[in-house]
DNA sequence: GTGATATTGTAACGATATGAACAGCGCGGA
DNA sequence: TCCGCGCTGTTCATATCGTTACAATATCAC
């Protein structure tokens, strides 16, 4: 569909043409200006109707653009909107082989974890886990890192923080009850295993908080919050620094959150560790 | 005309009923999943074609996920996507103003690592850790993450690798000899202590190799080769970020000098996880 | 094996979009 | 004033879109 790379903006076109408009393609231009998602999303009529003209002279203003009609002008709008939005993420399990290097895979996947924190995402990924009596970490190999992190992370902040890894029993979750949350890392390779224990909490009336690498995975129906990120290879084996880079935004949420009592806490461990000679 | 917000996002609500999505449905919501642009600016023909299925289950499925039509669902698409281009979130290449801090932190970070291996760098890194008999990983609280992924990462490309975190003793190191290699994370709050063991380590005639976060570190005078890198801080508290993604690409580094030796290697270990049935 | 149910594809419908031909309008020059 | 020309809006034809109704097929329980 969309892979005819545009060999130059929309916009530049407009600006090619500008001075040969007549006034009410000028109209046009300006409008398509103003608001570009009119010619990416919108039909001829929508756009007659919000300059306020009719619609053979939208036709017409493609046609002067170079494009044999509005249809042409329209796709090529589109390839352009596309590139623009696939850029950052999203193409490396398809269009990208292995022939990526780890330079652009992992700047790619941090970039999708700063996707899925749009907006108050990260706000509402963390209001149960502050909220919650205890916080349960469940995780697999692949994330096992991030997990760590958040483990170590979250218990600056707050008390009562279990991590769970890889081989963990489900009697371990057995205190876990309707006041707890659970932070659920679930991803490609270890899915059924976390999946299983995800399970088990939801039961028990656990809020489930679920990072995953597909939307599609049944973790997201258990969960009352999620959020998906990438998992992109380096060499052999899958990176962890996707899930790191979230864990500790999810942690500096956290933080921001509990505001006092977190900087308290913090300052009560750190007199802590001095004490016993953490730092030898 | 996409003024509305979205209330949720398009893939919340794929995920919402994935649990009771028919097979073809499945594939359909794949597809939108892994290319979004299809739905935002495809016909139904279109999405049909490219899945492989007939027009009416393409309605079918826009209407299992809570839309009259998949008229109606194409303009949740657009609004949410005309919200994304509008919102100075997605722009990274073009006004990369300072969003998110933390978001600049990490890129800033993550670049450091890149420039950190430019060259041969990683090469000279990896090479004494691929020769060495044993090897060695000391790291302080700060890079537990990345001392863990390359614990995890070495041990299934070589053989004897041990992980030495936080509180170890000396005497867990009095095996090592002048064929080992120690990788050295050692940075900024917690310097001492793996200062003290990495020169214990020196004196037995291991080659250190350390990554650090200043080149005034005591550690590059002890270390055969050395590499800085950056550690910003999200929230309140330093990042792992770039040390795991060092990590990580030291670990793929070392996968391909190994080779052979490696994959054989991680076949064995795949073996034994499928025959001890971690993926339950 | 058989009936019931769920799932999928085929056919037909109205609605709408685009593009082209045609007609009216305004403006400037002779 | 009249004529010519470019600009704009109206009408129409055709193709395609989204949708619904219906039939065929596959799946499962008993």
């Amino acid at each position: 569909m969309n892979s005819a790379e545009p060999k130059s903006s929309t916009l530049d076109l407009v600006a090619a043409v500008s001075s040969m408009l007549t006034p009410t393609e000028r109209r046009i231009a300006e409008a398509v200006i103003a608001e570009p998602t009119l010619l990416a999303f919108g039909t001829v009529s929508d756009l007659a109707d919000q300059v306020g003209t009719s619609r053979p002279s939208i036709v017409r203003f493609a046609t002067k653009l170079g494009f044999d009609g509005y249809t042409e002008l329209q796709q090529h709008v589109r390839s352009d909107l596309s590139h623009r939005l696939s850029r950052p993420s999203e193409r490396i399990r398809h269009g990208g082989k292995e022939s990526v290097p780890a330079k652009r895979a992992i700047g790619d996947a941090i970039s999708s974890v700063f996707d899925a924190i749009e907006g108050d995402r990260v706000s509402r990924l963390v209001e149960p886990v502050v909220a919650a009596k205890k916080v349960w970490i469940l995780s697999g190999e692949t994330s096992q890192a991030g997990a760590h992190a958040l483990h170590s992370g979250l218990s600056m902040v707050r008390p009562d923080v279990t991590l769970l890894e890889e081989h963990f029993f489900v009697g371990d979750l057995s205190d876990a009850g309707p006041e707890d949350t659970a932070v659920v890392f679930d991803f490609q390779r270890y899915r059924r295993q976390v999946a299983v224990a995800a399970r088990v909490l939801a039961e028990a009336g656990v809020t489930i908080v679920a990072i995953t690498d597909s939307p599609l995975s049944p973790l997201v129906d258990l969960a009352d919050t999620w959020c998906q990120i990438e998992v992109p290879p380096v060499g052999p084996f899958d990176s962890s620094v996707p899930v790191v880079a979230m864990s500790e935004l999810l942690v500096a949420q956290a933080a921001k959150d509990l505001h006092d009592a977190a900087t308290s806490r913090i300052d009560r461990i750190e007199a802590l560790w001095e004490a016993t000679e953490t730092f030898l």
